[in-house]
DNA sequence: CTTTTTGTTGTCAACGTTGTCAATAATAAA
DNA sequence: TTTATTATTGACAACGTTGACAACAAAAAG
């Protein structure tokens, strides 16, 4: 009984030892620490004879540099993702590329949900980035758009990468990932044209909403290309929600001449619209033709499957990321260009040739 | 000219000034920097008098501890969400309830999204422990089911919260916040059978996925309470998918007697039946009754909108944070014990009396 | 052969905080 | 009043790392 307990202490010394410290790894090569920590951050002028041993120490002792002593001493090693959006799926795509990129880096991410209607926002920012010692901000829309904040946080001396999309140009303040929503719409709206459709309505037309701005903009770029008349009634305001969709689709169906293509400005909207077709008795897409933006699972997750502009966050997340890395690295702030995405559509089931095409 | 650059570099300097320390505090306030410390840390043995003078200089310079350095010399002050989970809307929920707690406790949220299926998971998480200084994990389904890998964890001297749900008892491995679907689908299913459904059939069934196995326990329990039959093949196999949910609704409306009512086992199922019922030229729920599980917005999503059962994602959550952080506090880690939820139904339109009720 | 340059390695302080323990002041007990 | 006790405060080391700079060895230049 005694040996047995004797032994489980044993056993628990083991698994539970101490992380080893770059103390630890120098020890067991038969250097300086410091010489360690060359090693680990790379640094030129370290034999190569040296190099290599110490190289294989760290691996034998599972070593990893510790995080928070490394950033106390040395500059930060954590970025922070900011995000006021109602979309779980936007933000869980966007969080998933810029960890695949921290990852990469070693980096930390630090996600900040937040109210961009709140006063207090700013404050609450600076109040992270001083506990959290955060070097790097990723802002998405509208938090993005928020140029007094924008400037606040870059007083504060953290490098900021904002997230943008829409029509509205960008300004100088920091490095913009833009997304753009104004080819994007303009390019699905041709595709409907060139279906030989004539009437088309654009859902949920949102005067504060950049992206919806940015992709009505498209829809009537396109139209004006081909020589094509956008009719005022069917631009309908509206919330990017399946119900607002529900509504908005009844009241365009009701006009006449009745449009044969709905431009639904994302896709839940759509979703709605394919939802108030069908309860109307309409077949999609013979009878009508509907598209979505933004390919989020509702486009999947309605029938038939939605038509749409894929949105590819991950990418342009990981984009972001990369960018504030970048910017935190080097002292060189301004070093860092923005760059912008274009969109491609997604061909499935929803749209067609008008069926009574004359 | 001149004077212009000056006053702009009197200006940059302010803004830019240094985060204040522990030691900027102590000098402002005249006494030693450890003084503060035991005032920030809310330590005995601080004169009334001292602490007000000190507690007026932190909110004269505004300063706040340094995470940081906090954690380097202290225990750990982050704790790790991990969690391997396709539901965005089920993630995003979790998440914001464990930073609600987080937020309220200083304590900072590092977000791990995982592959469960990959056989280096342990290795990751370890080393993700290590590097970030992580002192308490929580688990979601299924990577929470993995016994191996909690106790791996646990031999790592980290702090373990599991989320279970389903019908398997709870071990003593760790605590566990239990979400009890047998009960919540007994419930479900009760209220189906008290408006006098006669053959529900149950959609979703899946072996490996314990949240549906609880839920069709308390199928069958509510069944077997009342005397009512199951029909073995109205308990159909399938994913937790629009498509799936299609397919199981298209399959069950062939069969004879036509079930009067659907138990679909979580809201995209539901929704994928609500279309497929459709489809089919029934109305629902005058027809054909459909209640979801999970209270997603899919529920809100379809039309009619679902009867489902609401399950508090958010408030587990930050429960389960609440027992992490009080594991991280105090020494003595079995002092705290497991909690369970218990989940309601909430009605909606999506169900109702069988019509042709004899 | 000496001097300079270059490359490699080591020593030490510092980052901002908390734990330990000693020093002092205030209070209670003798 | 003196002593013992307690409450308050401070000095200093430590956490694991990197930056600055010094020390040394080797190679190049004179």
């Amino acid at each position: 009984m005694l040996l047995k307990d004797k032994h489980l202490t044993l056993t628990r010394k083991i698994t539970f030892m101490k992380k080893p410290t770059i103390k630890d790894v120098a020890k067991l090569a038969g250097v300086s620490f410091k010489t360690v920590s060359r090693v680990v951050n790379q640094e030129q002028n370290v034999s190569e004879e040296v190099k290599l041993r110490v190289q294989e120490c760290i691996k034998q002792l599972n070593y990893q540099p510790n995080h928070t002593a490394r950033v106390m001493r040395k500059s930060p090693f954590s970025l922070a993702f900011v995000y006021d959006n109602p979309n779980s799926h936007y933000v869980i795509e966007m969080q998933n590329g810029i960890i695949s990129e921290c990852r990469k880096q070693g980096f930390e991410l630090v996600i900040h949900p937040t109210d961009s209607r709140s006063e207090e926002v700013g404050k609450e920012l600076a109040a992270m980035i001083n506990s959290s010692q955060i070097g790097g901000i990723i802002l998405t829309p509208p938090l993005s758009e928020n140029r007094e904040l924008v400037t606040f946080l870059l007083n504060r001396d953290a490098k900021v990468v904002r997230i943008l999309s829409g029509a509205s140009a960008p300004d100088n303040l920091a490095p913009v990932v833009h997304v753009d929503d104004v080819e994007a719409g303009h390019k699905l709206t041709s595709y409907l044209l060139e279906l030989g459709h004539k009437h088309l309505a654009f859902l949920g037309y949102h005067a504060s909403h950049e992206s919806s701005l940015g992709r009505l903009q498209g829809f009537k770029d396109a139209h004006e290309e081909v020589g094509a008349r956008v009719d005022k009634n069917l631009i309908v305001d509206g919330e990017f929600t399946f119900e607002s969709g529900m509504a908005m689709t009844k009241q365009v169906l009701s006009m006449s001449p009745r449009p044969t293509a709905i431009f639904a400005c994302n896709d839940e909207i759509a979703a709605g619209a394919v939802f108030m077709a069908r309860l109307k008795e309409l077949r999609v897409p013979e009878d009508i033709s509907i598209v979505g933006f933004e390919n989020s699972p509702f486009s999947t997750q309605t029938w038939p499957h939605l038509t749409t502009v894929n949105q590819p966050n991950f990418e342009i997340a990981a984009a972001a990321a990369a960018m504030v890395i970048k910017m935190m690295q080097s002292k060189d702030v301004h070093s860092v260009d923005s760059s912008g995405f274009t969109l491609d559509v997604v061909l499935r089931d929803s749209a067609s040739k008008p069926q009574n095409d004359k």
